[in-house]
DNA sequence: ATTTAATGGTGACAATTATCACAATTGAAT
DNA sequence: ATTCAATTGTGATAATTGTCACCATTAAAT
């Protein structure tokens, strides 16, 4: 990617993304900066300069073309990057994860999920195999991936947070309510609902 | 909440409680700024910035007292501020979220889940039952919920949320892809799972 | 053709957040 | 007692992010 693209930025992008691409299924030619904005309750100059980072230019009184919009923002998420990850744990979260749609279409392609439950080895969802945690090093190396999205229970967080480092693994998406413990070199990603929630409460809720 | 946190600091302080418990579980009296932000990949002095908002004073030499420490920080967070909310949507994303233990300890209780297939109804998960979505204005008034937690698959996402708002929720922490359309005076808060993988991708993935 | 109102573009500023540097403190070692 | 090194506390500063005001443009109405 040329540009660096602020954090915030990025996270108002795929918004974006997904309201330009509902204007497209509804035939519309344009958008405004203030649909937008209304929408996801933020200013209306924020988006208009959200879009100058992507040198996306509107038109008076017209706004901006959907079509264009929507691949500019493609083209700055870098969807067409792809990336290759496994998923490991395949509990009600990691099946979920395995289901949801828009990571193939932003470029995040999930190929397998890893369990220790022997019912569910060799089970499929969403065209994706579920295979036994002791297979995960051997296909990682063959399917060259680095990053795996950790949803094992808490109390096997650590111990498999351990052995996928040992087993190449370099990128972890940590949905488990633990902080792992990690070598400086292994990028640990902690996604937190909690935090969330917390943020949307102390904000919104009374 | 007297003194407002931060919203970065929301979210640290989630990490540093859990960080705590640890070491609190492994009878460690005292902990550090610098053990706590090795962990978290983040500057030691940033952490203590995060303390002083919560007037928790250290002592050189030895570190936050831990036990001190965890109170403090529930004590800011509010944990103890129950509130009650739904989960709208019981397939693998809804069921999981059913389980995660941290609500209960955040203060998120989780009353009960609704769907609309037939054969999930009464079904009980983590001592929380599932009802027929027909039922939930009816239960949402009777036990004063106004927070929905929406959980279904996209295509029904806005019909359901209309329905939720016209059931009298009040604040929807939205987990599926749609950017909702709903009135001003419903918070909704998005649970943006693709730009946190982006965000991730961005800045560590080459 | 002229006017009008909606819309994008942008600079200035404000608020938030993070980093750095270093003084002050103090437990431990000698 | 003195020294040393680890640690906190904090002001200064930098980087990031968001808001506001206002000009420029232009499609639509007249």
């Amino acid at each position: 990617m040329a540009k660096k693209i602020p954090e915030k930025v990025v996270s108002r992008l795929t918004f974006y993304h997904s309201i330009v691409s509902e204007f497209i299924e509804q035939n519309k030619k344009n958008i405004t900066s203030s649909q937008l904005a209304q929408r996801l309750n933020i200013d209306d100059s924020q988006v208009r300069k959200d879009f100058k980072l992507l040198n996306e230019v509107g038109r008076c009184r017209v706004g901006y073309c959907t079509k264009d919009l929507k691949e500019n923002i493609e083209k700055t998420l870098g969807f067409s990057n792809k990336r290759n990850a496994f998923i490991v744990g395949a509990g009600h979260l990691g099946l979920a994860l395995a289901k949801y749609d828009k990571f193939d279409n932003y470029g995040l392609n999930i190929l397998a999920l890893f369990d220790n439950d022997p019912l569910k080895i060799d089970m499929q969802i969403n065209e994706k195999k579920i295979y036994h945690i002791a297979k995960l090093p051997e296909l990682a190396c063959e399917l060259n991936v680095d990053i795996a999205i950790l949803t094992v229970p808490k109390p096997f967080a650590q111990d498999v947070a351990d052995f996928l480092i040992e087993s190449g693994i370099r990128y972890i998406w940590n949905f488990t309510p633990c902080v792992l413990n990690a070598p400086e070199h292994i990028k640990v990603w902690n996604e937190n609902l909690m935090a969330s929630f917390l943020q949307f409460a102390c904000k919104e809720i009374d």
